[in-house]
RNA sequence: GACCCUAUGGUCUAGCGGUUAGGACACCUCCCUUUCACGGAGGUAGCCCGGGUUCGAUUCCCGGUAGGGUCGCCA
């Protein structure tokens, strides 16, 4: 069953790649068990004639058109951001285009800043469109000649094609609305990642198999739209969440109604919450504004959805964008749901931020101070860039910087209670006032000397190094851990040091 | 309720009839170390169940179970 299934995979893909679009004006390619390929005339059922030219490019595109079509809901779904990757990847990898296009025909839910939103998350993951809006206003400039790519600007096409539906018999009104007259027998759907699937009907679809295309108040449904807008803008392959599967029959029909051949599709499984259940909107980590938000990189989010429902093999993990587009394609993708491993991502993003050039570390960490209220410019330059380079590589997202790193632009330090329990007792008051007092005859007021100066006491005392470093951290970080102690003393600075240990004598 | 998809450690996965079932994250132990992190060494843990097919099934087929999806004048 599978032997066969993957033979015509490949078949298909070699169909997609070199005959992308002469293929919308032939017979659709189907397997049979047997490997061998046959071929089922896509207007068999249909007793009509194809739409005019105005209707039907004559174009003959070689490569790949893909598409991702959001609907504008005031935030970019994680599991759509990785739709829009696959899309992006199969784009990039054949050499074809990659159109963005907006579905927003519920104008209810409609705004510019919910358009803005997915425009700006798809930016920041670095998944340029070919085509599509440039910018969240519907009426405003985009790239691309099949535009308008927002479908509240498309209502004509709609209309027109309904209208055509209409005189053909092949849809008719109904209290008001418009329906589709769905065919009764099942439908095959050839699918890329899953291999043919047979849609049969539902006990409900049964008893009425037509479907409503257009709303009483004369609005399309998405189902119609998303039909038109694929066929006028020539998409070739439907890469898209597998919860569009059973619907696809209803998409196939109206691709035959209209006269096509459907494009190729690959549904691609889906994101469960790290318990299994169902992501929905409100679940933690489904917004891809909040990866931005808490201070993740794109790099790494984006590594981490390509590991999800496909594999780069070879038992690699952590691989360059070059790397992914070259190794991504369809067939390889998994057909099971992927639940979404937090921790696998905060892995990849500590593999990343330890490896972030100097310039673009520093700008990600003053920001990070800058949305938790620090203005870290107006400290020296040097000592902002000192301070940061302690820190880098020892945290994983840049929202735990502020936490982390905080001690060098306040001198408000509030100790760790427990630690200060345990530290800040009587006996190590004199120590660290040794300690204090070494530090002030070190010959610099550097890691090195400051270390010596600090072992050196340690051993006079006939403790261990330990016993001197933890109350000194706590002292001047207030927490128990943080960067290299003898180079963030260093940062810091003697001033700093020795009026922060005063203080910290004067506690206890 | 019906229809569809899926099923390898806790998680992401490699595997495409014969393997000591591989890797990664997480977890545990140890080493390194001023803390944390990194790094190094080692460890616990897996083929959902039941029937077939086969000399031989994690792998192929059927059934069950479980999870997910769909059946809207939402997209």
């Amino acid at each position: 069953m599978r032997l066969w299934q993957r033979s015509r995979f490949k078949a298909t893909l070699w169909l997609s790649r070199n005959e992308a679009q002469t293929q919308k004006d032939r017979p659709l390619p189907l397997a049979k068990p047997n490997g061998s390929l046959i071929f089922e005339n896509a207007r068999a059922q249909v007793s009509f004639q194809p739409p005019d030219d105005s209707l039907s490019s004559g174009h003959n595109f070689m490569k790949p058109r893909v598409r991702f079509a959001p609907s504008p809901t005031g935030y970019l779904h994680i599991g759509g951001a990785r739709t829009a990757l696959f899309n992006w990847l199969y784009a990039r990898h054949a050499g074809g285009t990659f159109v963005l296009r907006i579905e927003d025909t519920d104008a209810a839910r409609n705004s510019q800043e919910a358009v803005d939103v997915i425009l700006s998350g798809l930016r920041w993951l670095g998944l340029d469109w070919d085509e599509g809006p440039l910018t969240g206003d519907a009426t405003g400039p985009s790239k691309g000649s099949f535009g308008p790519y927002f479908q509240s600007q498309r209502k004509d096409n709609y209309q027109r094609r309904v209208e055509g539906l209409l005189s053909r018999g092949l849809a008719y009104e109904h209290e008001g609305a418009i329906k589709f007259k769905m065919q009764r027998e099942p439908v095959t759907i050839p699918d890329l990642v899953i291999g043919d699937v047979i849609r049969k009907l539902t006990d409900r679809e049964e008893i009425d198999p037509d479907f409503v295309i257009q709303r009483s108040d004369g609005q399309p449904v998405f189902h119609l739209v998303n039909v038109i807008d694929d066929l006028e803008m020539n998409i070739t392959h439907v890469i898209r969440g597998e919860d569009h599967l059973s619907n696809t029959a209803k998409h196939i029909a109206l691709f035959k109604a209209f006269g096509v051949a459907p494009p190729h599709y690959a549904h691609i499984p889906l994101i469960l919450n790290g318990d299994g259940s169902k992501m929905s909107k409100r679940d933690q980590g489904a917004s891809l504004t909040g990866y931005l938000d808490q201070g993740f990189l794109p790099e790494a989010v984006v590594n981490f959805l390509c590991l999800l429902g496909w594999s780069p093999k070879e038992n690699r993990e952590k691989l360059t964008l070059a790397e992914t587009i070259e190794r991504f394609d369809l067939p390889q993708i998994l057909r099971h749901n992927a639940r979404f491993d937090y921790e696998k991502l905060l892995w990849l993003q500590g593999e990343y931020a330890r490896e972030l050039a100097d310039d673009r570390f520093y700008e990600l960490a003053v920001h990070s101070f800058a949305r938790s209220g620090v203005d870290t410019n107006v400290f020296p330059l040097g000592y902002v860039k000192a301070a940061l380079d302690t820190c880098k590589g020892k945290f994983k997202t840049f929202s735990e910087l502020p936490g982390y790193a905080g001690f060098y632009f306040t001198e408000k330090i509030e100790y760790d209670a427990e630690a200060a329990k345990k530290d800040f007792v009587p006996e190590n008051h004199p120590r660290l006032e040794k300690l204090r007092d070494a530090f002030a005859h070190a010959p610099a007021f550097s890691a090195e000397s400051l270390e010596v100066a600090l072992k050196e006491t340690a051993k006079a005392l006939g403790v261990k190094v330990g016993v001197m470093v933890h109350p000194c951290r706590l002292a001047v970080t207030g927490k128990t851990s943080g960067p290299s102690l003898y180079h963030l003393l260093q940062v810091l600075g003697k001033e700093r040091v020795m009026a922060r240990i005063e203080k910290a004598l004067a506690s206890f």
